[in-house]
This record gives C-alpha cells, structure tokens and sequence, in this order.
DNA sequence: TCAATATATAACCATATAGTTATATGTCAA
DNA sequence: TTGACATATAACTATATGGTTATATATTGA
C-alpha cells in the first residue's frame, strides 16, 4: 500500500485521464448514459430515449463502448449496450450533487 | 435527506454537467491542475511547470477560473492561482487509480 | 517618466469532432 | 429468396476550440 505523494502524470497519463473526461463532456453522451444506466438497452431504445438519429446514436455508443465505458452484447438482430465502467456514473453524480448546492 | 432514485437530468443540467467534464478534457489543463495542486501558485510559476506559452497557459486558466475550477487572487503584479474546486482534482485521482489497474 | 516585469487579450489558423444523409451489413420471418 | 427490421459505417459539413503571434494593460522600481 501507500502512496508516494502522487508523482506527477506523464503526457501519456494525462493524455488518457483527459480522454475519459473528455467521453464524458458531451451531453448526448452522458443522455446515453443515462439511458442505459440502470440496466442494458437496445439501440432502438437508446435512440427513443435519446430523441436523437439513429446514427449519431450508434456513433456515440461506438465511441462509448471503444473507451470501455460501456459494454457492447448481440443478440439476435439486437444489440444491447450496458454500462461497463461504474465509476463514469459515479462521477456524473458527483458532479450532478455539486451542481445542485 | 433521501434520493428520489435519481431524476433524469434536463438538458440543462446535462449540458453543465458536460461543460465540468469537457473542463477537464484536455490534458493541457490537467497539466496546469496538477501545478496548482498543493498550493497556489503564480502563473509564471505555472508557466515554467507546464512548459507552454504565456499566452496559452493565461487562456486556460481564465476558462478554469470562469468554470469555478480555480480562484484567482491577485498580489501586485503577480496573479496566484490555486484550486477552489477540490471534487474536480478528486475525479482526477478516481480515473488515475483507474486507469493503473 | 521610463524601463522592466507580469498578466491578459485580440486576431488568427488548424484541427478535432458532433451531427447529418445515404448506404452497407446483418438477422429474422414468411 | 425476399422483405422488413436493427445496427453500423462512410462521406460530408459546420462549428468549437487549442495553440500561436502580437499587443495591450497593470504594477513596480529606478
């Protein structure tokens, strides 16, 4: 255990930490998000529940599922998107609790 | 106390939620972030950190600023610059353990 | 006042990317 | 097969914004 005092990030690091808040700072993403945030939806579902196009929609969850946030299944002429990285959420409430002072 | 089961954001909380996570979307600003981290710090101190021009760090951190990110107080000639927004460098560790696994 | 230093800002360019339209691919049912 | 449906992708446009150069605006000391 223990940390030594967090060392600053190399460019890569920084590099990846931005690009996952950059995954989150689109508002149709985190729409999307929300969408599939309790349980794994169809993107038929997502682009109902989203009220955006089809395709914009399969592009965002393509980006999403490539950053590992969400996870992509298939089943049958169906394909439902899930979320695979908690902590995105988490973090969406956090700053949603904050917003809200 | 108590949630509600967590309302769905309107498209105005989305879009300020988006614009706290698109703030810390560049690895710039991480950059500058973690040179203010510990303490206050002037921006040619920041300058020297980060390695990039005056013009360009300047431009940073008035939009951190502006965002609430970071305060901004001014001693003479010098400006400091220090954090005001703990949670902003709290996500920052989240997705940096993260990312070490 | 003048020069030096610190910071901010304006104007500009280049690039990344969100959204669109159109089409391709894949899967099922009749 | 064929047609209907679900999803993905390609090509394109428009826009936002990061970085640059040049300049403006304090503030301090000589």
């Amino acid at each position: 255990m223990s940390n030594k005092k967090t060392a600053p990030l190399s460019a890569d690091e920084l590099a990846r930490v931005a690009g996952r808040f950059k995954m989150l700072g689109e508002p149709m993403r985190l729409k999307i998000l929300q969408a599939v945030c309790r349980e794994p939806r169809t993107v038929n579902d997502i682009v109902a529940a989203t009220g955006a196009t089809q395709a914009n929609v399969s592009k965002h969850l393509a980006l999403l599922a490539a950053a590992g946030i969400l996870e992509r299944e298939k089943d049958g002429q169906c394909v439902y998107y899930g979320v695979k990285d908690r902590l995105a959420i988490k973090m969406c409430e956090l700053v949603r609790a904050q917003l809200a002072d």
